[in-house]
Parts: structure tokens; sequence; C-alpha cells
DNA sequence: GAAATAGTGTCTATGAGACAATATAGC
DNA sequence: GCTATATTGTCTCATAGACACTATTTC
């Protein structure tokens, strides 16, 4: 064990690092019907699954789901095999953003932890949170996962990973995500403003519809004869569906 | 030596990795001259820095540069200790951007290795390519550099890496890494173009100066009183010279 | 005046941004 | 007819993109 592989190598008397934990911060839209209106827009809300820990270190207090890398896997399979024991969820969307090294961050010893973001449909987790283990997991909202004591480096992990998916939300077509293959443009808007509560566009619906060096992110929704879709599950008047192409834009800062 | 720090923690008769180095791809761009005319724009190169490797695995390929990470730092800071030693400098544009853990990479051991991007001024390796060990250390255009075989899978992090710093060419100022305080817009049209040869911006000091979004990434270079800064080093007609601001633009594909 | 790069004029089409107005269907 | 959301009309101004033209300095 922690024998170097051959001894060619000079720096087989070094320390080595005493484990390559994954942490994935797990991301959900949740939407929830507003009281008194019958069909109106539900609120949607940003909530990020924590797990409360059962033993030291940090026991008792809040962390992100993780686990040891295997000498057999890459991290990132790490990953998404600890969020399928988590979740139960697999085929998500997984993407690493960050290592996290600084030395004495794990009272346990040397470990070097790669985070990632993983963003799940609410209704993928919906089995998962009337489960017998509520106490220990819980889906909660980002502003107050935020305000709380996290295990470890947890709660920088957190916030690095929030930043991350606000500027990916805007640059890149994740938001489909967190939408079904076919949605209206509010609903569109509507996580958008979920991750970024400051994103304001009057004119939302104009700009992704015609504007030119946007348009082929989006294609409308038409059934078997051609003919457009449309839906009136949060509105009187049935709005145009819509689907994300494969297409994604190029962003510039010079033109 | 690889004894986890205490026995609470149940992994402690886990595989632990034997090492997390981090490897750097270290570019910068040259300028030459070019022949036959007397003041002319210079060509610029995008080229990286490489090194042979002088011991198994991999003896006689070129390498990224890089080395392991100690208990005592984190991979960021064992990234920019290895660039000075490797290089002599300090102080540059440095990027963690991914992390390559696939089982067997390595032929030492089950090794994470942690990917940087640096950016660096020519003049600042200057000094660095007539040393002695030049045979042992190579600057070399990227288009070579990718058609070597290199050693362990850094033929694929450097792919990566070239992606990633075109990505960010447009969408950050990282083109000032490349350039002096101030520089002409020939110049920054250039940088970008060594570093994306498919860039093309016809009017591209038109969109530059006179847009209003991207109004704010630079300002024009002024003199103690007050009079704009022009420079005729590669031009008959001075030309403007100009600053990067320390305006980032949000960029978004919705608008 | 030729060379070499810098920068402007001009024209057209399109987009951004603001808001008012109208449309649709359920209640 | 009221409600709640969806969608279009309209107007103004800024920008994109093309390309010809002028400017400035050195040789």
């Amino acid at each position: 064990m922690n024998e170097h592989a051959n001894g060619h190598y000079s720096a087989s008397s070094y320390r080595t690092p005493d484990g390559a934990p994954s942490d994935i911060v797990i991301f959900t839209i949740t939407s929830s019907e507003r009281a008194g209106a019958k069909k109106a827009l539900p609120t949607r809300r940003l909530e990020v699954l924590l797990i409360k820990r059962q033993k030291w270190p940090f026991e008792g207090l809040w962390a992100l789901p993780g686990g040891f890398t295997k000498e057999t896997e890459t991290v990132e399979e790490c990953a998404r095999r600890e969020l399928e024991e988590e979740t139960g969820v697999s085929d998500v969307h997984l993407e690493y953003f960050n290592v996290y090294s600084k030395p004495g961050r794990d009272p346990r010893g040397w470990m070097l932890s790669h985070a990632f973001v993983a963003l799940v449909r609410e209704s993928f987790l919906a089995g998962r949170r009337t489960s017998d283990e509520a106490a220990d997991v819980a889906l909660m909202p980002v502003e107050d996962a935020v305000g709380l004591e996290l295990a470890f480096d947890h709660r920088s992990i957190l916030e690095d990973a929030l930043e991350r998916i606000r500027v990916r939300m805007l640059t890149t077509t994740i938001a489909k995500e967190f939408l079904p293959e076919e949605f209206t443009l509010s609903e569109l808007y509507q996580v958008i403003r979920a991750v970024i509560p400051s994103f304001e566009e009057r004119n939302f619906i104009r700009k992704v519809t015609s504007t030119q060096s946007r348009k082929g992110i989006l294609e409308e929704a038409r059934d078997a004869s051609g003919e457009p879709k449309t839906s009136n599950r949060y509105s009187q008047r049935p709005a145009q569906l819509y689907r994300f192409t494969d297409y994604s834009p190029m962003l510039s800062i010079y033109g």
C-alpha cells in the first residue's frame, strides 16, 4: 500500500496524499404553486443538496455529498458514482470545476478534493426527499445554505459552485438541464432568474426569438403535422413551446 | 509516511494516491520582424514551452514542465513554484483548468495531475532560450507541439489548454498578458489572431472603440498633460495607444 | 511619390430597448 | 367581463458589416 509502482522514481520517499475525494454540489430548481392564483407561474427556487455528517470530523454539520476516488477510476467517475449512490440519479449534467488542496483543510490528513457541480431536475429527486433518511439529507435554498456553517471548506466550494453556474447559465445552454424537453419562454426566463436573481430582460421573448446572433439556440416545437405546439399549463392564453437546438454560440467581448 | 493522520477515518485501509503533480502549459507569443519591410507589423506566433525528459518514464520525449505537490502547499502554489524553477518567472497569469486522473496515465503509479495554463510575455523568457540547457527546454509553435508524441497524456492536456485559452482570449481580457501596458489596436488584433487564427473582424478598430456594450474594456492612453499617446513602432502613421481598464463585461447568450 | 499602417465616411440592414396595445382562454 | 399571461406594434437610436476613402509619417 502506498508504495510506488517501481523504484525508478526518485520521489518514492516523498509524502503522498492520503486521499482524493470528489465533492459534488448538487443543484436543483424547485417549483411551487403560488397560493391564490389558479393558473399562475410557479415560484422557482435554486436549491442545493446537503448531507448531515454522522461522524468525525465535523459531526453534525451539513456537508456536500462526496466520497473517495478509487485507484481504478477517474475523479469524474468517482463523482458520478457518488452522485448515483447518494441520489439514485444517473445521466445528469456533471461538471468539474475546481480542486481544493489547502493544507489542513481536512483533519483526517492530506486530502485533495475535486469539486463538481451536478444539475438535476426536481422530478429526479422527488422520491428522495421523502425517504427515511430525510433528516440527514436536505434540499435547501442556496441562500440558506451559504449562511450555514458547513463542514470542511465546503462553504467556499459552494460559493465557487454558485458563481460557476451563474456564469454558465448565461454563457451556455445549461438552462436545459432544469427544463423539460419542450418549455415556454416564461419557464426559461424563470429558470434563469432562479439562478441569477438580478437577471432582468424586459424584452426577453423578443430577444431570444428575434435576435439574429442568438437565433439558433432555440427552435419552436412543432407537432407531427408541423403545427406549432403550445401549452397553457401556466397561463390562460397558450404559450408557444420551444426546445434548445444543439447549437451553442461562441461569445466574444471583441465583437 | 502515508499513514493516515488518525484512526477515526474508516478509509485508512484504502489505497491512496502516489502523488499529485502539477503540470503547466506555458504559452507565450513571439514576435519576429518580417523580412524586407522596415516598419511593418511583426509576425506573432503562439508558442509553448516543453521539456525533454531525461529519465524513465518516457525518456527522450517532450513533456510539459511540472512537479509534485508537497503536503505543505496547494496545487496552485506547487504550479507557481515549478513555473519559477523552470523559467525563472513569477507574477504571471496562472490559471488552473483541469485534473487528469485516468488510471494508468502514469507508469510510476496512481498520479492525479493538475493542469495549469501560464501566460508569459516573450520578454520574460528571453534569457531562458539561450541558456545552457537549451537542448532540453524548447519553445515551440503550438501547431508543431500538438503534432509531436508527448510524454504521458500531455498531448491531451495541451489540446485542452489550447481550447481553454482560445475561449478565454475571446471572453476575458487575458490578451493583456501578452501585451505591454499600452498597446496599439493592431497589436491587440495580432495577439488575438496568434491564438485564434480564424478570428477575423474587418472593422476591428471600429468595434472595440465605438461599441457601447464593449466600450469600457479599453481606454485611450494619455500622457501627463492629457494628450493622447501614440506609437509609430510598427507603422509610419502613429497609432493611438490603448490600455485595458479593469472592467470585464459579463457575456450572455440571451441578451 | 511609394509604402505601410491608421483611421473615417457612408450606406444599409438589423437589433436593442421601452411601452403600449392586443390576443387568448379560463373563470 | 375580469384575470393572468402571451405576443405583437411602433418608435427611436445604436450597432454591424461592408468597403471606399483619407491621413500620417518614413523612406
